[in-house]
RNA sequence: GUGGCCGUAGCUCAUCAGGUUAGAGCACCGGAUUGUGACUCCGGAGGUGGAGGGUUCGAGACCCUUCGGCCACCCCA
């Protein structure tokens, strides 16, 4: 086709698709807003350097799948591939961490990749981030939240929580020298990709999926041997904790983050439902970012959710969301006069009644062809606006779902016939 | 970046040893009721067969390229 289309993998979200993005929204924000997180609104486009200083070099996302492009003056900016680093930079430009901050933003995130299930070049996301925390009640809080989001979205049984503690970063440069030279001894059992991040990220070697890959693992020194005394026991009272308000979840020794950042705690909800990419959401904490990025040095804690995959998740545990017909209301008017009849009494009407949604036929037609327009949009009512009506100075009121007669009433009636009608019947 | 499957009407699909004007259902528009929807009946419109090239007397079908979709690897939300 050599018309206009979208780039790959991004994608239009239709009108019969936004019903869904709009419950998760709201669901969402009102979980955050329980728990006392405020919003923040971040720019989309940062610095490049921004994201090469905080996601960490060898990445894939810097190495390869960063939107970035030369501004007209050539400094480099990249399209954000996470929110965390613009998070952190807003924050400390704006001397917000003298106190605590619970946060929350939501908004697209960019990646090239190659498009897959639950995967897209531009995706959303919601992150959620905690400063100037260090105890883990605030790794608990932040988890319970997610797990409170489950359950109101009706997906809890569709996910599982996994959890681990990658400890501080001397303890995890051990254990990856350990790991490196465990490994490095049997480098010709290794799968190519894991060669590579021997150099590379050999951490998430531990992920691996291939099968002998995994098989040596299981004679590998363990990440939790190496964890220093404080990760320790950070991790200890984390799980105390969300013992004790029910939240349930495994422990996955094998869990390490893609993004370098992280440290202590790190965790995943997962689940089975979506194909090959089953993360759902997480995150971790981030200690040092802040002051990596030139703020005081001040702890941190976030998570993020692809809402994508939460739509995703949303229909496969079929959260059938009730239709939402375009119109209660539909308009129907034959002839100049009771066309500009409608359109005044219409105004009026909405004026009165604000959350009735009128929609007044536009584009002329055939009385019958209005009427059927009038059944497709789904409406409750017609209003016949006819060139009687307008030389009486009246309305009919036709139900188009339910039994009963159309009436023909004074305009000023309308609005109280309506509001009789809607509260009467609703529920 | 790698691999597999797939692009025909708005949607779901058919057609086809390569052979005249590419079909159906649903949706859409009009009529049967000159002011009344749904059901029914009748009629209509709608496709340069993703795009570009090649083979052939002839290509939607075969070949190549390219773009896109889906799925998986990689990686991640």
């Amino acid at each position: 086709m050599s018309t206009v289309r979208a780039i790959r993998g991004m994608h239009d979200i239709l009108p019969e698709q936004t019903c869904y993005w709009q419950y998760l929204e709201n669901v969402i924000s009102d979980v955050l807003g329980s728990y006392g997180y405020g919003e923040i609104r971040l720019p989309v486009v940062e610095y490049t350097a921004l994201f090469r200083r905080s996601i960490g070099e060898v990445t894939d996302i810097v190495e390869k799948e960063m939107y970035s492009f030369e501004d007209r003056n050539g400094e480099s900016l990249t399209l954000r591939p996470e929110g965390t680093a613009g998070c952190v930079r807003a924050v400390v430009e704006h001397n917000l961490l003298a106190t605590p901050q619970r946060l929350w933003y939501s908004g697209p995130m960019f990646r090239y990749e190659r498009p897959q299930k639950g995967r897209q070049r531009q995706f959303h996301q919601i992150g959620v981030e905690a400063f100037g925390i260090a105890t883990p009640d605030i790794d608990a809080e932040l988890i319970a939240l997610t797990a409170r989001l489950w359950r109101a979205l009706g997906v809890v049984e569709h996910v599982q929580l996994q959890l681990n503690s990658i400890g501080s970063s001397t303890a995890r440069r051990h254990y990856r020298d350990a790991l490196v030279s465990y490994l490095a001894q049997h480098r010709d059992a290794l799968d190519d990709d894991s060669v590579r991040r021997l150099d590379t990220n050999p951490l998430r070697i531990l992920d691996s999926k291939h099968p002998a890959t995994q098989a040596l693992l299981a004679g590998a020194p363990a990440l939790a041997d190496y964890l220093d005394e404080e990760s320790r026991a950070d991790f200890a009272r984390l799980c105390e904790l969300l013992d004790a308000a029910s939240v349930p979840y495994v422990v996955n020794p094998r869990l390490v983050r893609g993004l370098d950042y992280y440290n202590k705690t790190v965790f995943e909800w997962v689940t089975d439902k979506l194909g090959a990419q089953g993360t759902v959401c997480a995150g971790g904490r981030y200690d040092g970012l802040v002051e990596q990025l030139g703020g005081k040095a001040t702890p941190g804690i976030g998570f993020a959710m692809g809402k994508e995959r939460l739509v995703l998740l949303l229909e496969a545990a079929a959260q059938v969301l009730p239709a939402i017909p375009a119109a209660d209301l539909y308009v129907v008017n034959a002839g100049k006069a009771a066309e500009l009849a409608a359109f005044v009494a219409i105004e009026d009407l909405r004026e009165q009644l604000p959350a009735l949604r009128i929609v007044q036929h536009a584009g002329g037609g055939s009385f019958k062809s209005q009427m059927k327009k009038a059944d497709k949009s789904g409406a409750r009512w017609a209003l016949i606006w006819g060139e009687d009506e307008a030389a009486a100075g009246t309305v009919t009121v036709k139900p188009l779902r339910e039994q009963g007669q159309q009436e023909n009433m004074a305009v000023a009636a309308v609005a109280g016939y309506l509001a009789q009608h809607t509260t009467s019947s609703e529920g």
